[in-house]
RNA sequence: GCAGGAGACCGGGCGGCCGCUGGGAGGGAAACCUCCCGGAGGAAAGUCCGAACACCACAGGGCAGGGUGCUCCGUAACGCGGAGUCGCGGCGACGCGAAGGAAAGUGCAACAGAAAGCAAACCGCCUGGCGGAGAGAUCCGCCCGGUAAGGGUGAAACGGUGCGGUAAGAGCGCACCAGUUCCCCGGGCGACCGGGGAAGCUCGGUAAACCCCACCCGGUGCAAGACCAAAUAGGGGGGCGUCACGAGGCCGGCCCGGCCCAUGCCCCCGGGUAGGUCGCAAGAGGCCGCGGGCAACCGCGGUCCCAAGAUGAAUGGCCGCCGCCCGCUUUCGCGGGAACAGAAUUCGGCUUACGGGCUCCUGCCCCA
RNA sequence: GGGCCGUUAACUCAGUCGGUAGAGUAUCUGCCUUUUAAGCAGAGAGUCGCGCGUUCGAGUCGCGCACGGCCCA
């Protein structure tokens, strides 16, 4: 295994994963995305990535979707221990850079470690 | 040089590091690892048509409903394409056209106008009659009629011009022109075109209003569908016969029509949810050559060129160099920019969005 | 993936068979009242989502787009 893997047992695949992030648990919040999260069933933190409609067409969600997998992928083995999360792109993340977003996504995940560790 | 028209094409390139994913090979008990090959588009989009494929329904007939609508070809098929015909637009290159039928029937046409569809008399014009005025010519009023040439209204008013004709007029008659129908000759597979003749005087618009005519169309869609199969709950399916005569149900638009029923006997053990596997990626393909055809396209041969397959859903991130464009700068160089847009069963079209250069053609202007 | 519906005044909606686009609420003005509310009278306001076509004439008919919403599995 390499060192920045992001294999299929690093993601939410089910819908009742989902389901029961988006109900009860903590949320991380800023301009750009929020993170639901809890602490993982299994051995590995996974992610889950929703961006709706509303954010944009195809080609912007997908650009979204692969910047959050990216920056998860370089920086899971930050959080610990082991925690589901589910980060929701807002609207508005459409019209940040790359850079930008990525910024706002070392920035989310900073505080949901910080209630992770706690 | 400016303004335009048509056609075919491209959709940045190379490299490094870290990743994702399909297939193949190897290793491993497994998780997984290593190597090799592959991994978004011309529109992948909108879902507007047509097919392949799958299941359901289906004796047959009729009605309804939907679609298409000049001709001939092409195609698996099409509402698509090609070549033509006619009409319209443009100086032109060229473009556009749901382009069958209004002398089958029904309907509609606001306002204006006398009248809007078996025509019609408001004004005007004219013969005649009555009354009045005037010396008279004639004028005024009313009435019975004639008249579509003139006026005004309208999107549209029942051919146009001229001559004759008449009380005034009128295709009432004649000549030419336009149109309609029919006949003949020639060309074309055909739509239709060219020429000649006759008749009748002329028969309006709207079918993207109902409708008529011709041709086509069963429904649902890969979450189709097939297979494997936890937990939970206990039932489900098939065949044959007897009875039966109308209340009900079914036949997936409806009707004619057809079937089921109450019950008996026999046979089978499976059905199905979560989940998984398959469907699911090698063909109505591209290129080259030859032949046929104006062309769309077709036939034959070759090439082995290309051919993604995810399923909370891959095809990415960071960086360097080069090329293109823009701004600043004498150059060197620096900074910025690069459109529309992301496969979801697969093909053929159409439509819409969008960056760029290329070739040919047209009109006008200038120079030689 | 497939299907259906909507878009008309600031807001909520009518508008049949094509013929001068309306109603209620809200806004403004006047009357009434000590004033406000209520009531009465009147006024303003519209690219009928956009484009092309059919027609003499299109909110209405046809086609192509845009946006919003809903349904099925």
């Amino acid at each position: 295994m390499g060192v920045f893997p992001y294999k299929k047992c690093h993601r939410l695949t089910r819908r009742q994963d989902f389901v029961r992030l988006s109900h009860r648990g903590p949320r991380a919040e800023n301009s750009w995305f929020i993170a639901a999260f809890r602490p993982a069933l299994g051995p590995e933190t996974r992610l889950g990535v929703t961006v709706t409609r509303k954010v944009g067409c195809a080609v912007v969600r997908n650009r979204i979707k692969r910047l959050v997998r990216e920056y998860f992928r370089l920086h899971r083995h930050l959080l610990s221990p082991p925690h589901d999360v589910n980060v929701i792109a807002k609207a508005v993340a459409k019209n940040a850079d790359n850079a930008t977003l990525f910024a706002a996504l070392e920035d989310i995940f900073g505080r949901v470690g910080k209630a992770a560790s706690r």
